[in-house]
DNA sequence: TCGATATTTGCCCTTTGGGGCAATTGATAA
DNA sequence: TTATCAATTGCCCCAAAGGGCAAATATCGA
């Protein structure tokens, strides 16, 4: 049935695969504007959501694309009806959602210089570079996914950590300064036998079957 | 003698001492605002060093100050006779110098946005509010400080991994994968005891006491 | 050709690491 | 109150790590 009216719709498949390459929301508030980005990006293959304000991007980004995943930016133009683009940049940098691009024709420096000043991904101004505002998404992308994978990792790491109790943790911290288990056993006023138990399932519960992988772990967390 | 002179002179501890707070460079074409900023960031405890051109500071600024170690910014105009702020940065960007810190009074927004582009540090608008420059000259210091110490500690352990032979590299690696000295053996076909003192003569060269050690020090590199 | 360095290995010894089996104690959740 | 889980320890065993002593080869610059 999706052939029937694919001008307008996609499968949820096709719309999670265009999610995986990319999601970029855009904000404008000239519909006639919103349809023509919607279709290049379309063409791009990414998954393009527009809104015709600030204010409507905050209320319904969240539900319309929650149960996607991928990389996102938000293209959006400086003087919007409303929320201005650079207060909603404001919002988002707070919660660290996705790099923010910004468009203008009419842009004076102030606000050219405001939106980097308050960690604006891009500044583009019209009229569009056709190249470059692509470049520029792709590239935003990439920072929004490395970002991701940072983020994940992190709290993937920290879950394992919390599995631990705090003898294990203890335990553990002395591993990674070096000492020897003997070492820790007098440090802790434990014997050897219990050092090495709490030892062997810490390394279990955080997945790890050497020292190395350990200290690679511990590396990349803050215990 | 430098009491009496003190105006335009100080002593070299003195000179020492300013640069590891900062060394700000300032290029501007007139010279009655360079002196302006000189007094500035003298009060405010940084060597200020300035040129009147780009071709100048590029030309002079090695010399000037190859002998004083600390973090360094530049502060500079966009608009300079000649080579312009924006194609000196060019060149700085390339050599991952120093934090560019642009000024500017009739600045299009074509400009802030290259600027920024190209790598810019920050760009500030006439009028200058002096509490906005001070927080961005400061910030720019502690990333310039920050990135050094990268730097310095990279070469450091390059250096340090550069010491080890082939064979001894090797096992490093295979220990780094978390094998025994027996499965080391077995892979590089040569006896255990070889494996062992391979083993030990790079974790001696490494400066290492411990396997935690060992891969802390490889997280920082890439053997 | 000679000394320095790298690579190799064997023998032997001690300390650590890893872990099974079994038992005790205390606390907590069902 | 009972079952589960954390913490503790002892005994015992084996594998792995660390390292001293000694020796043979090979390479390479002086």
């Amino acid at each position: 049935m999706s052939n029937v009216t694919k001008l307008r719709t996609i499968s949820q498949e096709e719309e999670q695969a265009r999610a995986s390459k990319g999601v970029v929301f855009v904000i404008d508030d000239d519909a006639g504007i919103r349809s023509a980005y919607k279709r290049l990006f379309d063409i791009e293959g990414f998954l393009c959501v527009t809104f015709e304000s600030a204010e409507a991007f905050l209320l319904r980004f969240e539900e319309a694309t929650s149960h996607l995943s991928g990389p996102r930016c938000l293209l959006c133009d400086v003087s919007l009806p409303g929320m201005s683009g650079l207060d909603l940049q404001l919002e988002i940098q707070q919660q660290d959602m996705m790099p923010v691009i910004f468009m203008s024709g009419v842009s004076s420096e102030v606000e050219v210089v405001r939106a980097y000043k308050e960690g604006g991904y891009a500044f583009l101004l019209k009229p569009l570079d056709l190249d470059e505002l692509l470049d520029t998404i792709e590239s935003a992308l990439r920072l929004s996914e490395s970002r991701r994978v940072r983020k994940q990792e992190a709290q993937d790491l920290k879950a394992l950590v919390t599995q631990l109790t705090d003898r294990e943790k203890s335990v553990i911290t002395l591993v990674l300064e070096g000492l020897t288990n003997p070492q820790i056993g007098e440090r802790l006023h434990i014997a050897l036998r219990t050092v090495k138990v709490h030892r062997q399932h810490a390394m279990q519960k955080l997945g790890v079957t050497s020292v190395v992988e350990l200290a690679r772990l511990a590396e990349r967390t803050s215990f």
